[in-house]
DNA sequence: CTGAAAGCGCTTACAG
DNA sequence: CTGAAAGCGCTTACAG
């Protein structure tokens, strides 16, 4: 086991103090007036030794970790895992690294995660669960930067990346009646949380606006894949729509199942359209119409809207780009609708 | 911004010394004989103020960051990313935390990172590329355990869990056979790490027992998608196979645009498996015969054998738990074989 | 049985 | 322009 060189080391080879090099290190040789010479004389056997400072005695110095929480729903779901490598990208590039960890929504584990973690980070990217409120609350009065993503929390004015729900609904839902469609049913889940509402909400809106009776089916949140898929059979087999909107990935798989175990053709019987798209969607036959999240836009959004927090006060006072940043979806048109 | 409780507020509240406050933190109290009475006494005082050690002194101080190093390949990749969840569950409830971070097979990337997490973490988990060897050995030799996953590096002696590569394909083959299928091709890439030349083994033992001569197509790693589909649909044209072997998700996903592309029907004109399962072999019309990955299994030993590392000594000599740990893949009989 | 003291490796006023 | 010293919050011998 080889011994680890030190500030120290790295002073005395370059006969300099420990003080020299940690201005060195830290780009502060200007305010500290170090000769170019030493300057020079240090980088030198830095560079020589692969000399890295102790990140543990920084942090234990400065209170910074350089280390970001990202705390989704389940880094194992596709989307959250398209974001978590997108977070990464920007994160490594400032000289940040990343701890994850998934809270499956539950509202303990996230507790949980974020009372475990909320020494060891400067800042967290969350995916809040509904019940997360009050300790993001405190996350925020103890002078720790957050930003939400993906949803928010009605009621809690916190920095916030995400996609255009609604927008993108009303696209997709213009798209279908432009098409001629008009028995447009939405197939959606019961969930607290904001983005199914405000999607169905989309949903409402152009069909009262194109005078036709909205047409809705809710499947409870806890329903298994096997419960989902027979509540659209069923509910397939009695609306008989010409067109049907999915309001998210897990619905819309469920969905085109119960599609084919009505037999119906896809889109001669039914057209089909789905928020969120996913590799199944591209290469079912028929391609199937989808709204992809700006996933890379979201992400870079977060994380910029972290880094901004850490560069101002980050005192607990008014934290700068608090609000709601969201992006229009795209409408990935295939054969589907 | 509330002032942070240390050690010594701690102490003093409850009327010890600081030193007794960490005797009972880390569960010394038995052999620094601490009396019942002050034991109870500093518990009630932790429990009431939620006091937390700073992990950063605790690091500095003892050098164990309790934090995993995870690098795969790419971590929005759903067999990596559900693996990173596997992984998770198991770290978390050791009391251990993860930064993980995507190599995408740049040897480049790899070696940086590892350079940045190796002060900071107290094991890695690897998803080795290529021309990291000597990388790792480094690690290893600088008392810095690490498990590889997913795959090897020949030649290099260091613990790593993965699946049975060869003997899946080997599962797939004979599943194939036994049916009555003769030309079955086997569609692979060229990759210079080892389990894609297990699974080709595995296809031309199974070949050469069955007396067929084996029929292969390996298309450049390089290639885009739009590639592998145009690679594949001349090789389905010419050589008329009556069943085809996909040896990763990647090329299967492409091969079945190809065979959609040429018209023929699954399984009627062509039989299909593929070594990985995924979504859309799921929910494919017919279902995709796949051998999946026991990604679980995987995970497990790779933490397991890792944490063994943290209990034992530690110390650069011979770690315990090198060598490979295979676990056979599921294969999941579909309609299209 | 318990507490005072040293020290992990840094950074930051501060003295010269 | 540069270096000595204090201190971040812990843990670990060690003295009593």
């Amino acid at each position: 086991m080889k011994k680890i060189v030190s500030i120290k080391d790295i002073a005395r080879m370059a006969g300099v103090a420990p003080s020299t090099v940690s201005a060195v290190i830290n780009g502060k040789t200007r305010q500290a007036r170090i000769s170019l010479a030493k300057v020079e004389m240090v980088k030198q056997v830095i560079l020589q030794t692969g000399y890295l400072p102790n990140q543990a005695a920084v942090s234990l110095r400065t209170g910074k970790t350089r280390v970001i929480g990202l705390i989704v729903e389940d880094i194992s779901n596709s989307f959250f895992a398209a974001l978590a490598k997108q977070v990464e990208a920007k994160v490594y590039a400032q000289g940040y690294k990343i701890v994850y960890c998934s809270t499956d929504n539950r509202e303990e584990q996230g507790r949980e995660m974020i009372r475990i973690l909320s020494r060891q980070v400067d800042g967290f990217i969350i995916t809040p669960t509904a019940g997360m409120e009050e300790d993001i609350r405190q996350l925020i009065a103890h002078g720790k930067p957050v930003v939400l993503i993906d949803r928010y929390l009605p009621g809690l004015n916190v920095a916030a990346s995400l996609v255009d729900n609604e927008a993108g609904v009303r696209d997709g839902m213009r798209h279908l009646l432009d098409k001629g469609y008009k028995r447009i049913a939405f197939v959606t889940v019961t969930h607290e949380l904001v983005q199914m509402q405000l999607r169905e909400q989309g949903y409402i809106t152009e069909m009262v606006t194109a005078g036709i009776t909205p047409c809705i089916l809710k499947i409870p949140y806890v329903a298994g894949q096997a419960d989902v898929i027979e509540h659209i059979t069923g509910f397939l087999q009695s609306e008989k729509p010409d067109a049907i909107f999915f309001s998210t990935n897990y619905v819309g798989l469920a969905g085109l199942e119960a599609i084919r175990r009505c037999g119906m053709t896809i889109p001669g019987d039914i057209a089909v359209i789905c928020f969120d798209d996913n590799e199944t969607f591209r290469l079912f036959t028929p391609g199937i119409t989808a709204l992809e999240q700006p996933i890379q836009a979201i992400a870079h959004e977060a994380i910029q809207m972290l880094m901004d927090n850490f560069q101002g006060s980050g005192e607990g006072q008014d934290m700068p780009g608090t609000g709601l940043r969201m992006f229009a979806p795209k409408l990935l048109l295939r054969s589907s609708t």
